[in-house]
DNA sequence: CCGGCCGCTTAACGTGTGTTGAAGCAGGGC
DNA sequence: GCCCTGCTTCAACACACGTTAAGCGGCCGG
């Protein structure tokens, strides 16, 4: 084990390819021309709107690299951040009629996307024969899919978990959706987030969550060094958090 | 005005009809179809699942009367309920190619409902031309939407609302929903639910889900008689909520 | 090398909300 | 007419969580 925490650098357009792949097979052409979007990236830091409130049109993007959300402001400042985007989502994928009302995207850390245009239109125009969707367009159906799941898991864990049971729950939530994209080694994996985004998510306050975080070490559940985190007992964290899986992939989630 | 206080009675397929319309022009065959699969409905009464518990093809369905909603049940009992279906909204019509982790979908009041199996088709089928959907298509994927809008309005609400605020920005969101389907008259709708049911939606207790109702009464915001409610306050409650409509009709919402 | 900032941590205290338990109250069935 | 059941309401109490305020350590720019 070399010094590189959680190196591993893989091909930029590596966690998309691998997330949708992982979906529905996908013809050679359309992996080749996820790697010629993914050509083209750009880095921006922390706090980058990516997508403004209420905008009409979001230019379909690809998050390659760090973390996302979309999020939204209430008047008088509170932030309530609806879900988490990870390597290999994708942002503003399925074109609206109208556009969310206050709802933006924004990074959570230093992150690289790269324009997707290319991929939605592929999705429109190919793999429609025979009633079934194949490929990319498949692919795409799932991964918004997903995305609802993930909103479902968030309004249970908001509405009836505890502290306790929703940090839980959604570290396991991200563990799983990292896995889909290779991202954990014995159920270790980077975390780059402070506590005031992580209260933001959960719907606690920054005091209250560090408790909680601090409680779930002491408990032996999770470590935290640096900015990776590992999960000691996920049996214990799946029972706490009443955990069943997104059926993302076969991962033993559940 | 005759004593009937709701009554109204459109025809059956009136809600889904004016819904679906009102998101999209629709061609006169549509509306056939529409006024077709409403001739042959079901009355169920309240508690019925409709979809169960990971149920993997749910057959597509359309509300037509009474209310319902998508739930979620813990190991130990608690409920979330995640979204509040009314009359005019869809069930099981967007085909997923796996079935949804536990949620299931049940009625809160007796119900009428249909079979939609036509309607998924006909929209396959149909109105693909030039890029661009048109009619029915267009009007379920706007549905569709519509569904996601409600599911973040959800997170907001559960994460950073206070039960004050919860149930003003619901009860604002219902009235919203329903003007939609013309069952609205002058800010008093039918509102068939009880509190526990209104509880579990918000991520309340029964107990403090009364407590908060009866503070919106005693503030004039609403009044509650039988099975109707009316907003008396709606700028008020807009202010108290923070809410921003859905955009789903031109009506004064924001 | 020194501030200054940001994120984590801790403490003391206030309060919104949950819990338990029980009493009214209305509607429906018999 | 009665009882039964389900919904609302109320009271007393407990606690999870929010708020405010302060200290502490690392990182970065000057």
């Amino acid at each position: 084990m070399p010094g590189e925490p959680l190196a591993h650098a893989p091909a930029a357009s590596d966690a998309a390819l691998r997330r949708l792949s992982g979906y529905a097979p996908l013809t050679p052409d359309e992996a080749a021309l996820l790697h010629q979007i993914a050509a083209r990236t750009v880095l921006v830091p922390a706090r980058t709107e990516l997508v403004r409130d209420g905008e009409a049109a979001p230019r379909p993007q690809v998050l390659l690299e760090g973390w996302a959300c979309r999020q939204r402001l209430l008047a008088d400042g509170r932030r309530q951040i609806v879900v988490v985007l990870l390597p290999g989502d994708l942002i503003g994928l399925d074109q609206r009629r109208r556009p969310l009302p206050f709802g933006s995207v924004a990074t959570l850390t230093p992150a690289r996307i790269c324009e997707a245009g290319a991929l939605r239109d592929a999705a429109a125009g190919g793999g429609k024969e025979a009633g079934k969707e194949a490929g990319l367009a498949a692919a795409l159906r799932q991964a918004r899919e997903m995305e609802e799941i993930w909103l479902v898991n968030q309004v249970v864990r908001l509405g009836r978990q505890t502290a306790y049971e929703r940090v839980a729950h959604f570290l396991l939530e991200v563990r799983e959706r990292l896995a889909a994209v290779d991202r954990v080694q014995e159920n270790r994996f980077s975390f780059p987030i402070t506590q005031e985004v992580l209260a933001d998510a959960l719907g606690l306050s920054v005091v209250h969550m560090n408790r909680t975080m601090q409680q779930l070490r002491r408990d032996g559940l999770v470590e935290q060094r640096a900015t990776a985190i590992t999960l000691r007992d996920v049996p214990a964290l799946i029972s706490i958090a009443d955990y069943t899986g997104t059926h993302d992939t076969g991962i033993p989630g559940a």
